[in-house]
DNA sequence: TCCGTTGTTCGATGTTTATGGAACATCGAA
DNA sequence: TTCGATGTTCCATAAACATCGAACAACGGA
């Protein structure tokens, strides 16, 4: 489980951005995350197994969507919001919100206050 | 030849939509179309067989980013801007404000003047 | 040190995708 | 009717992708 990578800003390209979002759980996913707060792995809730959850997690962070930290034993997921609204601005507003009117990846979700981060 | 299906406004979905602008190709062709003319598709140019331009113009029809109309032996393509706005407010929009700073599928062009529609 | 928790990684599988070439269908013009 | 231009469709191929279960690695606690 060592550190995974993650792009920096120059290296986050739209296509790339584009097609992690053009999965129903991976938006659902940003959904989650889109409040800006951190979220623990385990809270994560998505009707698939852990590894492709874990897969989904792993493209979201190779496109530069999402940030991931690792402490002890356990991960905590973070939206890249400041880095993509310097990006691509005004892009994963504008995508979180069409996604909420048409409830994409609304089979997300999160289990609130096992231990608050 | 026969006439294209296109979907109708209601069954546009976000993550059809944004697979669709997930590749450079078909990026390139949607700005060839941004400024909201009707194109010829023998006008389109871009570095890939005609096979798969029509494949990735199919693509885009599919998801209900243009419309292409039929006239004699030729088609002609164009953005189905309004639905697109009435959908998914900003979005396309803000996809090529994105493109456009990074020159995604800046190898497609459109030749000019043939003889204009 | 042994064990349980937590995610990642590794096959394996079936589907979708991008690509090009060749054959085809359609239509206008000669 | 015959021909050329225009796109689409068919076939084949190689790569990418979503998915799962099992094995694994890392870490904290008992």
């Amino acid at each position: 489980m060592r550190q995974a990578h993650h792009p920096e800003l120059g290296e986050i390209t739209l296509t790339k951005v584009m097609a992690a979002l053009s999965d129903p759980i991976r938006v659902g996913l940003v959904r989650v995350l889109a409040d800006g707060r951190e979220r623990g792995w385990g809270e994560l809730r998505a009707p698939v197994a852990k590894s492709t959850l874990s897969h989904h997690l792993r493209v979201l962070r190779d496109a530069g969507l999402t940030r991931t930290r690792q402490e002890g034993t356990r991960c905590y997921v973070v939206l890249r919001e400041k880095d993509l609204q310097a990006r691509f601005p005004g892009l994963v507003r504008t995508v979180l919100t069409a996604a909420e009117t048409d409830d994409v990846g609304g089979h997300v979700s999160v289990r609130e206050d096992p231990d608050a981060t």
